[in-house]
DNA sequence: ATGGCTTCATAGTGAAGA
């Protein structure tokens, strides 16, 4: 089984490098962040026509999170139970008996803003509904766009980004307290080429130049992580014109 | 140099992203 995560920047004028990516690749699961469009324009029969089933909850302009599946996923979930929030930033479905959590952490603006406040909240909700569906759910993969790069090692620049949103000390506590819960960094469980990074600013030829930072990532849950064959990075979407500004994350699981 | 691009809301410019 393949399960992946991509931050389209806009599904609306990222639909052409969707469809394109699904048919390369084939994963049984695409988790999308970012598609800023409200459920009335998700283009479901495109997707369908490509052989893949959705589930999407959406807004205009900002945020927005998807579940593209070639199975239905079930038991679907729109947001984050106790934490009410008009940000669609959260979807859960189980897929071949896997429960599929796709999402689009806060970014968090700078550190100490009400933003990076609310993120941090966002986080502590996520981790606190994460221990109880950790329980019903055992085999469980977080799939998405955290916001959060984990160690320097994920940061092209680490002196120049040192204590700044993406990377300061909360942040990073906050994913590692994710990591408490049991789950794992499925790209991290493999040997990885260094500077390995998933999002490139648009500016300063940042891509070209590698400057990144790796954000967009896939979490598993002990007997996943167990299964997980391995996490590569796609960075050939990032090469098409207009792209968007994070790659796709892709780690395969066996049976 | 707190910029540089890109998107979306808009109809000239501003917010937000990371």
């Amino acid at each position: 089984m393949r399960i992946a995560t991509w931050n389209v920047n806009s599904l609306k004028v990222r639909l052409p490098h969707v469809l394109d990516w699904l048919a390369a690749n084939q994963p049984d699961v695409l988790c999308l962040q970012e598609t800023k469009q409200e459920d009335s324009q998700f283009p479901l029969a495109a997707l369908q026509q490509a052989g893949y089933q959705a589930v999407f909850s959406g807004q205009k302009t900002y945020n927005g999170v998807a579940i593209i599946s070639k199975v239905a996923g079930a038991e679907v979930m729109y947001g984050l139970p106790g934490f009410p929030d008009e940000q669609k930033r959260l979807i859960a479905a189980t897929v071949n008996g896997i429960r599929v959590v796709c999402m689009y952490a806060p970014n968090g603006q700078s550190v100490g803003s009400d933003k990076y406040r609310y993120k941090l909240a966002w986080l502590d909700a996520l981790r606190e509904w994460l221990k109880e569906e950790l329980v019903r759910h055992p085999q469980l993969a977080l799939l998405g766009d955290y916001n959060i790069a984990p160690e320097d090692r994920d940061v092209h620049d680490p002196q120049a980004w040192a204590g700044s949103v993406l990377v300061s000390e909360q942040e990073r506590a906050a994913f590692h307290a994710l990591e408490r819960l049991g789950l794992r960094d499925s790209f991290r469980l493999f040997a990885q080429p260094e500077q390995s990074y998933s999002w490139w600013d648009y500016r300063m030829m940042a891509f070209r130049r590698n400057m990144g930072l790796r954000i967009d990532l896939i979490l598993l849950s002990a007997p996943l992580a167990q299964n997980c064959t391995g996490c590569t990075i796609d960075r050939a979407p990032r090469k098409l014109e207009r792209p968007s500004d994070h790659a796709p994350v892709v780690a395969d699981l066996a049976g």
